[in-house]
DNA sequence: ACTATTCCAAAGCTTCTACCTATGGATCAA
DNA sequence: TTGATCCATAGGTAGAAGCTTTGGAATAGT
């Protein structure tokens, strides 16, 4: 027995006819003919009786009618349970951040919801390497994350936005761009405390520290880079952050900054696990995150 | 979207992994795996996520299960709404029989309640034409009837008890056979005053009138065969009944009766619609009201 | 750290099922 | 009787559901 038999059963049953059931269901005759005789070989009763005058429901099919009516309510009730989040329409989407995105991509969860009214968002993350590990652990179908960072078990994305970290201090004759000798003269404050050696901007200060044969360790360390920035004002240590992020902060302005030499580039990317299993909210967040990305690339790099 | 593919989507979801799952179900991995994926497709959205350490409903599969849940919950109640008539253990049978087999196989009822208790039983006619005409207008599955009767879109079983039916008079001088023309000398009653040229046993008679050229024409005519020995009792008119039927109504020992010559035999068969279709009670009844016919034909004609 | 086990997916194949068209028998209306 | 209607049967095709085998990836065990 089969949701397709009852549906058959129901308008067999409501037609009077095999004919003209046949007929509004689009399928040919003798098809419904021979469904129907399965259904009834599967309750092992007859539920119609075969009349000259047409079909009359037996006492079987009587009981049966029902039944039926509510298998058939039911799975359309199913399917319209999901319909929702098929059409992107309600649901929810969990979506990955470091830290200071929230400051740069800060338009994009508005866009988002005007995008998608109904659709309940929820931005979870405080640093790159944590939000590889949600997402690898699929408590997070994807998020935007600074490089390098161990893609193993997750899909990368392109790179679709980069930008430069710079040397954030208050000493006005600093003024040409510091290597890691200079960096590592002065006091120093780094964000993201809590992952220390995952989070991919310090690594690449540690790798650049490992050349001199220097050791790095940060005098200061806090969890946000709006934390590092405000202590830089303060003038206790200076900090090394991405420039459009202390840009929203309106840090550019206090502050005064220089490029690191080599320059430190921050690129970014969007990860996430099996494209094919997202949730369309989540692809949908996928392609809105993306745009604009583009849009800061475009904005802050403008060859 | 089939009922199996949701019955499948609760054991996984049950199990939380896919090979479990298989083996409970008795199916192998691949081929639930694939159904999943198949009815994923037909919903629209995925609703498992698949992780290392097995299987998570995603948000469109928790929102999936209970409707799930309640389709397959109402799949099995419609299997179960008819499987008490299918096990004979309820419903209805509507069974014909002529009138004066209500008193010849009075122990069929009792016999059939006492096999099964839960069954309706609907015994109808008052006449074999009429059990007939009810049969093949399919308000009643089957019934007993005397021959000869006009079988068209009917199925007739065997012939499987016959009797006599004599001459039933209150003259103590006439105790041989007696010829149609003694018949139409007397006045006479008859039975089935309603179906009149359509009851068998007066279609005999009148055949018979017919080879010597006289009109048949009972004298009196009632609905019933007691109503007419009633009559015969009490000296009105003679009537032509069933031995059987009378002595089951005691009228053997107060009427004389005699045989008719030639003798008027009745026979009696169960007719039916296409056996096939019939339900499984009235196939009970049918059966039992077999063996009760056969029982009396070793009763009154024991070679 | 390496092996073993577990788990899901993919590939290739067989069998069954749902569907079709064409045809036949039976009934009802004209 | 003819025509129309209705359901059942026959025969054949394409797709679905099933199996076994294989592969890759991750957890667990020693």
């Amino acid at each position: 027995m089969t949701i397709l038999q009852v549906n058959y059963f129901l308008a067999a049953a409501a037609a009077g006819s095999l004919t003209q059931a046949a007929e509004e269901l689009g399928i040919s005759q003798p098809t419904l003919s021979e469904q129907i005789r399965k259904l009834e070989q599967s309750v092992g009763v007859a539920l119609f009786t075969r009349a000259k005058q047409g079909l009359t429901l037996t006492e079987a099919g009587q009981r049966f009618l029902p039944h039926a009516r509510k298998v058939a309510r039911d799975y359309t009730a199913a399917m319209d349970s999901v319909a929702g989040i098929r059409d992107r329409q309600e649901g929810t989407v969990a979506f990955g951040m470091f830290n200071s995105g929230q400051y740069v991509l800060s338009g994009l969860i508005p866009a988002f919801r005007s995008l998608y009214p109904n659709i309940h968002v929820r931005v979870i993350g405080s640093n790159s390497a944590q939000v590889a590990d949600l997402v690898r652990a699929g408590r997070l179908e994807a998020g935007v994350v600074a490089l390098p960072i161990d893609a193993r078990g997750l899909t990368m994305g392109d790179v679709l936005w980069s930008c430069e970290a710079a040397y954030f201090h208050t000493k006005p004759a600093l003024t040409e761009p510091v290597t890691i000798e200079g960096l590592l003269q002065r006091p120093l404050v780094l964000p993201d405390s809590g992952w220390a050696e995952n989070d991919p901007t310090r690594r690449q200060l540690s790798e650049r520290a490992q050349t001199i044969g220097m050791p790095f360790i940060p005098d200061i360390e806090v969890e946000t880079g709006a934390a590092a920035l405000a202590i830089a004002a303060s003038g206790t240590a200076a900090a090394v952050a991405s420039v459009p992020v202390a840009e929203a902060l309106g840090y550019t302005n206090r502050l005064n900054y220089v490029s690191l030499d080599p320059p430190l580039i921050e690129t970014f990317a969007i990860i996430s696990r099996d494209p094919a299993s997202l949730s369309p909210a989540t692809q949908s967040m996928i392609k809105l995150a993306e745009e604009h990305m583009r849009m800061l690339h475009r904005q802050y790099q403008p060859t």
